[in-house]
RNA sequence: AAAGGAGGCCAGAUGAUCGCUCCUCGCUUUAGGCGAGGGGAGGAAAGUCCGGGCUCCACAGAGCAGGGUGCUGGAUAACGUCCAGUGGGGGUGACCCCAAGGAAAGUGCCACAGAAAACAGACCGCCGGGUCGGCGCGGAGAACGGCAAGCCGCUCCGCUUCCCCACCCGGUAAGGGUGAAACGGUGCGGUAAGAGCGCACCAGUCCCGAUGGUGACAUCGGGAGCUCGGCAAACCCCACCCGGAGCAAGACCAAAUAGGGAGGCGUUCCCGCUUCCGUGGGAGGAAGUGGGAUAAGGGUUGCUCGCCCGAGGCCUCCGGGUUGGUCGCUAGAGGCACGCGGCAACGCGUGUCCCAGAGGAAUGAUCAUCGCCGCCCGCCUGCGGGCGGAACAGAACCCGGCUUACGGCCUGCUUUGCCC
RNA sequence: GCCCCCGUAGCUCAGCCCGGAUAGAGCAACGGCCUCCGGAGCCGUGGGUCGGACGUUCAAAUCGUCUCGGGGGUA
């Protein structure tokens, strides 16, 4: 998974994506953005922003953006398996570096892979389930607890 | 050198790696993918303050209302923009600024102060005249008071030329603390006092004429004593302009909901054709279809008229579904160069170039080198090394402006100071 | 894209249309009275670039233009 292309079908497109990630997802808050997570059926991980117009100006914004998506675009692989990430991006991000970035989002999944290697045991010890590490969305609404 | 003021230009460059997007070509193909080549933010892309193009609105027609503009001439697709001028104003100057029509069409407002704030009027003042006036003067009286017969206070009568005080009538606007603003200014004459009442000069206004200019206007001459305050970014008047909405305009394709519920209004007439019924043939009737006139109602984004649409139709409310794709979408009032016309804005001609098209929204990230600026160190005063910095800001249909934000460079100009 | 509203004392608002000089009200703050103390009540006091700039006017919170910030509606 060396791959660091981004096409148009690795970015969220659609509303209704948007609120599926938000409302089911894993949420991992950073000092410069908050991550949703929500592993997919989906062949590739996808990426959608969101930028507060009171995060800054449009050219503030955009570049927040660009950096975001040239993050994710670098570090697929730190994703153990396909899923929709989104990302909003707070006030703080305006100062911040491209180095800032990766640092903040390489430990926020590094929390959230913690976070589901936990789970996956858990469910292994009550019952010997699928060998597919995909989770369904019902237990993804748990783990937001 | 320092201040100032005008105009123009640029918006770091090159390369590598990893990405995004569009176009063309080729291969492959189920959406799609791969390869090659090429393009990929701005001077303000911004604010959305104006003006157009473009598209749609069963036509855009008239009047009213509403909004805008406001010296002149030109430029332009158009403008509230630009250019050239006129008239004001500011600055020592280079230069800059001005919503700059009308206040002798009308209405309204001008606080406080002040006599008075707007066809003038008259508080003080000045002047003239008047009075059972006061005061003054003269005479008389004796009741009352002071008191040494007299005299004074007092009472009555008469006079009053002048001066002073009060009041009344009239003249006048020279002077008057005020105020942002006070009914032309100065001087002489004149007068009871005064006043454009008269005269001289000056300032302004209006009218007439001449000359120059397309014109705003300027200059000159003559006349009228005409002196008529300011505010229209107060209402308003005059002249000119404005149909409305906006690319989420609009066109097409696909999908989905299923002709959903409640209330109200109207459910008419004429003509042609076809079929059927009827009949001796007709008249007539029913259904379908095409056209016309209307009704209810609607459109004409404020109102009125007018116009237009309009027969299982229209209006209001509630409920439900879709909220995907393609086009519009970038070749244009286009850029650049040269020539010509014009003071200029700009126009014309020729040649040449194709120069962003996204859609949860592309144009990026990292590194290196060079160039620029600042600081520090070495130091042969030019170079080397290190560290840091590089503004405002991101296309969303497209143009022309305006405004605002902002880094730097260049050109010639003005004033002041110093040196030669 | 189109359209609208707001900005005045620490806070919530008047005043603006139709200009006139001390810009008001309530709450809050501070001081005093009252009370053993506090609250409530009563009396008093301070606090304003009227979001900013320019203009019109004798005079601007008010009128005009530009601008900054905040909020909302709509397809």
């Amino acid at each position: 998974m060396d791959d660091e292309r981004l096409r148009p079908s690795e970015r969220l497109r659609r509303t209704r994506d948007f609120q599926r990630v938000l409302q089911q997802g894993v949420k991992l808050v950073t000092p410069l953005f908050v991550l949703y997570v929500l592993p997919s059926a989906e062949p590739r991980s996808r990426l959608g922003i969101a930028v507060s117009r009171r995060v800054g100006k449009a050219v503030v914004r955009n570049r927040a953006k660009r950096l975001v998506r040239e993050v994710f675009r670098r570090h697929k692989s730190l994703l153990p398996w396909p899923c929709d990430v989104v990302v909003i991006v707070r006030q703080a991000a305006v100062q911040a570096s491209y180095r800032d970035y990766v640092r903040q989002y390489q430990t926020a999944l590094a929390r959230y892979r913690r976070g589901q290697d936990k789970q996956r045991e858990e469910r292994k010890s009550e019952a010997s389930l699928s060998c597919r590490p995909l989770p369904p969305g019902s237990t993804g609404r748990g783990d937001r607890l």
